[in-house]
DNA sequence: GCGCGAGGAGTTTTT
DNA sequence: CTCCTCGCGC
């Protein structure tokens, strides 16, 4: 039997393609990973590509060995030569030995997202900018979207002489970028960026790697950015042998500036394009592919394409309302419970997906009430809870220690008696003296502004230093531990003697296990590799799918995941789609959270649950919200609503109308839910034109919640439904 | 320098 | 509701 048998002819024409540029459109489930898998096994085993010509790249961990370890599945061939992995440890492996080339050190550590919000503050308040006016959750927006963009410091504040705010940010991210310099560190664009820059000065490197790297293949491309779309191009464009992999509906990255113009574009990007179209969906039952489609097929920016399936009908999509977010987490967890001891299912056939971490509460205190083993993702992560971070910034500290924001971080922590003022005094002196932080400390004696806290510091100075020379002789957890007992970082908490006290340690602990495993796992394990590798890890790769329990996750992180029941909760106007989609002026934005809705929905494969709670306790308040809109795009034939209490009218609710009302008075709702300031100047028959869609015929206006809901007929696109206050609807 | 308590601000989504 | 910051008293 050959590895091509069970392909379909889509399938094998994507395998058997091998030379040139192909784009391939992978509809949901449509056995996508098979396909490259075994397209890297025809190349090493039928044409006789060598392994360490191809080069494949994924967008987590997780895939990225999944898919190796299919490839070596494969009868005959030797996948450990393949380069599999995702865009930033790519780079970052380029980057370890290349990086020199850009004048920086090898040993860069890697800063995450907490690092480079404590570094843009630090940029604020050195250039007396208030974070009232410049929020740094913006500042640090705008920084990451102007290198995704691969735009420097210098072109930007250029570009931006004209537009005193702009320019404001500007100048933060230039103070920003060589505050990273100086510490030796790299952000996560960067790891990307630096590599394009790389790539872009020095063409004898590029064209090194252009050469060892003949065969590219891409996944997800659809959640590119320009900077990783560059760094594909620059790489494939000497031998065009680029198979790049995705799916224009599943989109939902742009708020990461992934750029769905990438794949839209593909093939205008190099000539001779093949592209080939995935459409059968191997994985859900027909009513839950056909609620997707249904959905889906409002997006208006999408290539044309439609799944179907050979599979059984199966259920119907059951549909829940309760009144609260409480009822909706018992429901779920009755369900669940009832039906594995009813032995019909196992608690792993089950995922509860929603759009915000926060919404996790509620089902997690269900879960636990009734005793319902789960595994919960995302919210924060392992690597970044405060004892951990404590350590590897000790780890950074040791390692790197010019890295000022680890060195800060650590240095009274277990107090130390070195406090804020000291800190400042310090922080300033380094400044003007153009030194490391790490540096003042160990000439503490020679200023005078530190002459009381001198020895204090000196002491910390000598107790790293120390550190530094035992490194060698240890081995990395080893060491680790004599980090943490000559810190006396585990005994402060120790001596706590609380329960929070004690799950710290307890994590510490896990830590030091984590450690020891990556020693056995990794001959040449060092601190480098290890930090490396926690700063690479994303939440969803550590999901073990084998483990007997219910996995609970944002629908960001299920993407490429798949369950036999799926509840899809929170489906409420507001919720999902979201306030901010629902409020934006950009109609891309509610395309988004479509898109997201259908990669919701072609997670389930045999059941899927959409619940959706009348009232939801938000930052505290009681939120009122309709149900979502993308629950009225799927037909009512296929969905199950008998579930549901019949439409009542919760006497809570109904005597809370003027609560309600309040509530929308005082709240940012009132922008949308308040249909006295919408005028509608046209009505039923009329002919109106939109911005997007062009010219059709009013059918039909609903009021829907406090909104009207306008059904127009499309000369071009068909019939629509449309929010008025979206539309934007003209009257010929 | 440190700890505590009050008050304010804030929520998508993550490599 | 919860996290974080700030200011005060020790």
């Amino acid at each position: 039997m050959s590895i091509y048998d069970n392909l379909n002819d889509r399938q094998k024409e994507a395998v058997l393609n091998v030379e040139g540029p192909m784009l391939v459109l992978a509809g949901a489930g449509s056995g996508k990973t098979k396909v490259i898998t075994t397209r890297i096994g025809h190349m090493i085993k039928d044409i006789g590509i060598k392994p360490w010509n191809i080069l494949a790249i994924t967008f987590t961990n997780k895939a990225a060995k999944e898919m190796k370890e299919r490839v070596e599945d494969i009868d005959g061939v030797d996948a450990s030569d393949v380069w599999v992995s995702t865009f930033h440890s790519f780079c970052v492996r380029i980057l370890r030995m290349e990086i020199e080339n850009l004048g920086y050190n090898r040993n860069f550590v890697i800063y995450d997202g907490n690092d480079q919000k404590t570094l843009v503050k630090e940029c604020l308040k050195e250039l007396n900018i208030s974070d009232k006016l410049y929020p740094v959750n913006s500042v640090m927006g705008k920084i990451s979207s102007k290198k995704n963009e691969l735009i420097e410091p210098m072109q930007y504040l250029k570009e931006t002489e004209d537009d005193f705010r702009e320019n404001v940010y500007a100048n933060i991210y230039r103070l920003y970028q060589s505050k990273l310099e100086k510490n030796g560190a790299l952000d996560f664009d960067d790891l990307i960026g630096m590599t394009v820059k790389l790539f872009k000065t020095r063409e004898d490197i590029l064209s090194k790697y252009q050469n060892r790297f003949k065969y590219i293949m891409v996944d997800e491309y659809q959640d590119t950015n320009t900077a990783q779309y560059t760094l594909t191009r620059l790489l494939a464009i000497a031998h065009t042998n680029l198979c790049v992999v995705g799916d224009d509906d599943q989109s939902i990255y742009s708020w990461r500036s992934a750029d769905i113009k990438n794949i839209l574009n593909f093939e205008h990007d190099f000539d001779n394009v093949k592209v080939v179209k995935l459409e059968q969906n191997y994985r859900c039952s027909q009513n839950i592919l056909n609620a997707a489609n249904e959905v889906i097929k409002n997006n208006i920016s999408r290539k044309s394409k439609t799944l179907w399936t050979d599979n059984n009908e199966g259920n119907k999509i059951k549909y829940f309302v309760s009144d609260t977010e409480k009822e909706e987490a018992r429901f779920i967890t009755d369900q669940i419970a009832k039906s594995v001891r009813g032995c019909e299912r196992i608690y792993s056939d089950f995922a509860l997906l929603y759009r915000t971490n926060a919404q996790s509460r509620v089902l997690e205190e269900y879960l636990v009430k009734k005793g319902i083993p789960y595994a919960l993702f995302g919210g924060t992560r392992f690597y970044e809870r405060m004892e951990i971070k404590d350590v590897i910034s000790y780890l950074r500290t040791v390692l790197n220690p010019i890295d000022d924001i680890a060195v800060k971080r650590i240095i009274n922590v277990p107090k130390r008696g070195i406090g804020n003022t000291t800190i400042e005094k310090v922080a300033k002196i380094a400044r003007e003296e153009n030194l490391n932080f790490y540096d003042v400390l160990g000439r503490a004696s020679d200023y005078t502004e530190l002459k009381s806290p001198a020895t204090k510091l000196k002491t910390f100075h000598t107790m790293i230093e120390n550190l530094r020379n035992q490194m060698e002789s240890l081995g990395l957890s080893m060491f680790i531990e004599e980090v943490l007992t000559e810190v006396g970082y585990v005994a402060s908490y120790e001596n706590e003697n609380t329960i929070e006290a004690d799950g710290r340690v307890e994590n510490i602990n896990e830590f030091i296990s984590k450690a020891v495993e990556f020693e056995n796992e990794n001959e040449d394990a060092t601190l480098e590799s290890l930090l490396e590798e926690i700063s690479l890890v994303a939440d969803i790769d550590g999901l073990k799918e084998d483990a007997d329990t219910v996995k609970l996750m944002t629908i960001h992180s299920a993407k490429g995941l798949e369950f036999p029941v799926v509840f899809l909760t929170g489906l409420e106007d507001g919720i999902f789609p979201g306030y901010r989609a629902m409020t934006s002026e950009n109609e891309n934005d509610m395309e988004e959270e479509r898109r997201l809705c259908y990669v919701a929905i072609t997670r389930a494969k045999q059941e899927l649950y959409m619940t959706h709670a009348v009232s939801r306790l938000t930052h505290g308040r009681v939120q009122y919200n309709r149900v979502s809109r993308f629950m009225d795009e799927i037909p009512k034939e296929l969905i199950d609503d008998s579930l549901a209490p019949k439409k009542k009218v919760n006497k809570e609710y109904a005597s809370n109308e003027t609560k309600i009302n309040d509530f929308f008075k005082k709240n940012v709702y009132n922008k949308v839910e308040k249909p006295k300031n919408i005028e509608i100047n046209y009505s039923e028959g009329d002919i109106v034109s939109h911005m997007k869609f062009g010219k059709g015929t009013v059918i039909k206006i609903n009021p829907a919640g406090a909104d009207y809901e306008v059904t127009v007929d499309f000369t071009k696109v068909g019939e629509k439904k449309l929010m008025s206050t979206f539309a934007k609807l003209k009257k010929v």
